[in-house]
DNA sequence: GATGAATGAGCCTTCATTCAT
DNA sequence: TATGAATGAAGGCTCATTCAT
């Protein structure tokens, strides 16, 4: 199973990334990705060991490299002395946040592959792996600063994940519109100050 | 093709809801809901054009219902002269998302389903047209006002998408993750005046 | 899934008998039996779950019909009182044996299936099933009689099922070579002898 | 397609043998003997020209000597002089039937190839290509004998023929049930007996 | 000797739907 | 109203085999 090299392996990438775009993993057919690389449908076979792995072929580079931004990035906030953390929360820190943008924008047909056409696949719960890192680390967050947001009952994991999750969905929107790089950075700091705006509500007494 | 009382119609819908529940829309069967319901396929086909149509049937009305109170209410708050609208847009005066709320809660079912169910239906779309109205009201509101959000550019139709999107995405969490009535209170209380918060660094200079 | 009447199903019958004789369970195409049948490879899952059920529907009512006839002659033969048994063994029993030969002409065909078409199935071990039940029998007999061949050691459970399962092997060649149901009667006796004799080997000392 | 003592066809033969005997010939898969093999699959047809010719590689010299020393002891028994022909029948004689036995445990494991994974194949029919012999010569010796089993009816090419398969089995019964050679020599010597038993009741009047 | 690539035929099964009854 | 029967399309996948390199 060679992961390149071969010309008809390159071949078979967009074609497969433009049915998968098409129809979602579900309803995309390993036939018409074959047809449309000139292949037989057993030739596919030889490239990937099944219709989920093909898929997983096409986006996990993405997301693995995305978690492991984030993850480090998460790493590194957490480690700074406690004053340092001029931000609330790391989502809002303007730096990181666009490194992660601009991740995304890097790897884009594959982020919308990812968020759109996933259903059905380990993949679909992308966003909501996401939410978990971002819940756990701002909860560590949270005690580590001593702010009684989770004691006074204004802050509970619940409403952390919702709120997280309300985030990154409005982040993954420039993917699902097809937003140019341009309008998405000054979206995303629009939405970036609204977000960090709203987390002071519960941060602060 | 009767909509009304039938006593088959009535079997068959508390069945095809568990199955579309269970598999989603694509992957529910059709022989299965009829199984359950103690007739044949066929039968179904008496009672509902196709299983769009019947997926149709067990979500418009608290669709339609939802998108009326939810118009109705936008209306109302657009005729308000100026000065009254106390609240900076609609979906955060607290009374009209009670409403919301309570609506969905008395079409719990109804509105699990379409949020968690409807992929590859009409209704997939759902959250976009709340959306949709929204801002369409919203920048209404914003005009109204003669707030400068719009002109000096802190706010566009698409942030203003993304953000409505990420409350209305916030808001059906209380229905992704079957939150008790109790619960919700509480977390939508907090989600309203967190997107208030975040609202308020758009309208305000 | 209606057992008949169907003229349909009536049509399907010979022609899955005939694809299972020609080519085993395995190799046998439900696409070659459905077009046989005239019908399309869809249509037969109506009268059958699948391949397995299909081939069950063949040969069950035979299995099940000589293995209660085999059953109930071999507790009938249990109850006698010792004197009267006067055969050795039961299957060397002459009345018995040709109950047992003439329901196998009675159902030759499906024997046929059974015993050349099998492998794959569940009754791919039907002449071991019944080796089985002789065994067991023959046990329970050999122990009421006091004969000592068990306990000196001239006869074992091994022993017994490799002459049983030989008989067995030896008793269906009748179906596996089609022979005539005259020659078959002649043989079998030859057969019965042949083994009654042998068997005596075992249980004289 | 060298048959010949590559370290690669080495390798192959015992890979070959575990997929055989595990799946049974016609499921035995190729791609699994060679990747056991640690090659190819298409490195497979370097060696054998296909998968029936790889399966005769391995069983093919075990049946041709068995083959062999089964119709060379034939001869010698038919050469006798008439009255030294002390067995009635060859298989039954304890000499020759001990190298058959010895035969068979020194091919253990080509035998349990032969006897359970040969559906399929050409040799699917191995066990009757011995009775075949077995019948000629038996005929032979009847007829040289002068005995009068045929002429009286009491044997025929059929039932001779139907013995001796069931005779065959029960020896080879010895393979399928993985029976130590222990065991095999007392098992076999009790079938012996058997079946000198039962052709007795053929040969005389 | 060996291989990666490719193939074509085939597998059983499921589906929503239609239609005569 | 309801149904049993039937369908065509499609599904993903596996197989032994071939062939240029």
């Amino acid at each position: 199973m060679p992961k390149d090299k071969t010309k008809t392996y390159q071949r078979i990438i967009p074609c497969a990334k433009k049915e998968f775009l098409d129809k979602g993993f579900e309803k995309a057919s390993m036939r018409t990705i074959a047809a449309d690389a000139g292949i037989s449908a057993a030739g596919l076979y030889r490239h990937f060991k099944d219709k989920e792995a093909m898929f997983e072929a096409l986006v996990s580079p993405a997301v693995n490299g995305l978690k492991e931004l984030f993850l480090l990035a998460q790493e590194d906030f957490n480690k700074l002395p406690k004053d340092n953390k001029q931000e609330t929360v790391f989502d809002y820190s303007s730096d990181k946040i666009k490194n992660f943008i601009a991740y995304i924008y890097d790897h884009f047909d594959d982020f919308k592959l990812l968020i759109t056409c996933a259903e059905g696949t380990v993949f679909s719960d992308f966003i909501d792996s996401l939410v978990e890192i971002e819940v756990k680390y701002t909860l560590k967050f949270i005690e580590s600063t001593g702010n009684d947001a989770l004691t006074s009952g204004r802050a509970t994991p619940e409403l952390m994940h919702i709120v997280s999750s309300a985030f990154f969905s409005g982040v993954f929107e420039i993917v699902v519109h097809d937003m140019t790089r341009e309008s998405a950075d000054s979206y995303i700091e629009r939405l970036r100050r609204f977000f960090l705006a709203g987390w002071n509500t519960i941060l602060t007494p």
